[in-house]
DNA sequence: AACGATATCAGTAATGATTCCTATTTTTAG
DNA sequence: CTAAAAATAGGAATCATTACTGATATCGTT
């Protein structure tokens, strides 16, 4: 059950980490593929999930029925556009503390939180 | 264009508004079938829609592949247990002030956010 | 370098939540 | 009561994701 290397996942992981914009698996698909022609979505998605299970990725669910998936897994926050869909990373300080504000009243154990801001992006908000 | 009245549409915010669970719409179908036995599970997919396009349900997109739905539609926050899944309301103090946190070094609008928290609920850390 | 165990793969079929389609039924304004 | 339009039931279609299978790649050991 030991953990083998494989190119695929290597490009896969090298990939996401030249991007920003928290691509989704088909986006993943499609440009692993230069490299790789022949690999197969159901590979794409067998690493995305493996390496989202080990730390290693990001699984981010904004809401618009595809996951997205970030290789920075540093804690932030995102901010999705209403409009043009995008994923953008958010510069914020921590907000760890609403985990506290959370459990004040609760009597299970919180453990993290997940968050996502919308609105509109810097250019839809430019081109209204 | 205009809405017309539908008993189905009736029922199906009745009886959500009879439940605190947050429940699924195959949860919704099954039980409204118990009054409209001839029910579609369209009619009920549209009809959740509809109401929560309206602003008279919540729709919460809890990470678990499905929607679950959420008659009170009064400003509040979610906790998802993580070994039984259950969905519950908890009882904290406003944090609509990230919003303006988030938005500190962000040059589009934001309007709003969404928050889940995860962790271990009241009867699961119990038995473990 | 070759061997063998097994993790991973490519290709494809299956799943499951949700949406779409159409002929029929309800609602409702006049 | 009537007719226009919205809503429905039933079923097919969609779409992201997962599961299955025989072939291939990785890797510790000889």
């Amino acid at each position: 059950m030991a953990l083998k290397y494989s190119r695929q996942r290597e490009a896969i992981k090298n990939f996401l980490m030249t991007r920003k914009d928290h691509p989704t698996a088909d986006v993943v698909y499609d440009n692993v593929r230069k490299e790789f022609p022949n690999i197969s979505l159901g590979t794409v998605y067998r690493n995305l999930t493996l390496l989202s299970d080990m730390g290693e990725l990001l699984r981010l669910r904004v809401g618009d029925g595809m996951d997205h998936f970030d290789a920075d897994t540093s804690p932030h926050y995102h901010f999705i556009c209403n409009k043009c869909g995008s994923v953008i990373d958010l510069d914020m300080d921590s907000i760890e503390s609403i985990n506290d504000i959370a459990g004040a009243n609760f009597g299970g154990r919180i453990k993290g939180h997940v968050a996502y801001f919308y609105g509109s992006c810097d250019q839809c908000v430019e081109h209204s």
